[in-house]
DNA sequence: ACTCCATATTGCAATAGTGGAATATATATG
DNA sequence: CATATATATTCCACTATTGCAATATGGAGT
């Protein structure tokens, strides 16, 4: 239901053609809801039909046209009208967690390596929206305080998983493990004492 | 690529049929990896065609029979191998982050309401974890240690927005946006000092 | 010379996920 | 008595999203 408004809001700031919104789109917008070049075409396409853009074909020789869109009154009305419908949150959807839901058949050797993993890629996307949000500070419009405010989201969340895989590691660690009562860990090198 | 495991998380606590699936999933293994009945049925269905679980049919009266899920040997397996691969980071997809960035050309005093809403929402989730994380307290299994670990990224993903919404609120009320250059919100009550 | 990358769009098959209807009965609530 | 809710599964249409291949060319790097 809302690649398409991550797109309109992309247009809202200027005309684009579908390679620039799947260009730049990830360095903004496209951070809080990202899709493939295969979609935003398709959706510039939607938008299209539905008079929420129009869009013009602008000739070059080399490369295939351009084709730049631009958002309509329509469209500005749209956007307008779904911010004053309630949002559902967002819901967590992440396979590392359902690993350690998992934990007891699951290899804790290969978790270790997949926290040590994410730590280094949290760390980056965390300095990723640190670089953004710094590069508006002294930004005093409504546009900036608004891409301040959801690189801040950006980067809580980035935080909180820093700090996550950091005590995780250590909760996981085979001493830690191995303190455990019950211990059987399937795929784990560790000798665990079992009763 | 992953309801499957989330599934298969499910059945390796023991056998469950669709409906114990839909039901019981949602306060647990579910809090990470969500699905409908009607994708829970099939990917069982999957499952089983892959020989990842085995089903029996229980004679009811009144009721359909149930078709108990029992997680296979194969199915142990494919979790452990899965365990073993790196898994992609989640990404951010939120349409009120999405709003935030189009801000200029959205109705302030309806991201006023949402947020007020979500702070509800947010709150809610997070007495949830924390409930189940409470429960465990005492745990000393390994089931447990995953189980906490998990739960302990819901609560601080709740918290954060708790505290980001509550900010928010302050940084985005009628007063401080009044203070802001170049300000022509649409849709927006306050009458800001125009250039 | 060769390869890789950037530019630019289209199209399609495949996977993932939602939402609702249909079916059948027992029990609880008003 | 009517209505809702819990139990339990199946099926289907639809939307959302991914991933890949095809097409065409100019420029940069090795």
């Amino acid at each position: 239901m809302s690649i398409k408004f991550a797109i309109l809001v992309a247009l809202s700031e200027g005309p684009k053609s579908g390679y620039d919104v799947a260009k730049h789109f990830d360095q903004s917008v496209g951070f809080f809801w990202h899709a493939r070049h295969s979609q935003v075409y398709r959706e510039l396409g939607k938008l299209r039909d539905n008079g929420l853009a129009v869009s013009e074909e602008i000739e070059q020789s080399g490369k295939p046209n351009r084709i730049v869109f631009t958002i309509t009154d329509n469209g500005r009305e749209a956007l307008l009208k779904w911010s004053r419908e309630p949002t559902e949150p967002m819901e967590i959807k992440d396979n590392f967690l359902v690993q350690l839901y998992g934990i007891e058949n699951i290899d804790i050797e290969g978790l270790r390596a997949n926290l040590t993993l994410r730590l280094e890629s949290h760390r980056d996307r965390h300095s990723q929206y640190a670089a953004k949000h710094q590069a508006l500070e002294n930004g005093g419009t409504l546009a900036d305080l608004g891409h301040q405010l959801a690189l801040e989201v950006g980067m809580r969340w980035e935080r909180e998983w820093e700090d996550w895989c950091t005590i995780a590691l250590e909760r996981l660690s085979p001493q830690a493990i191995s303190k455990l009562t019950n211990v059987v860990p399937i795929g784990n090198k560790t000798p665990g004492h079992t009763a």
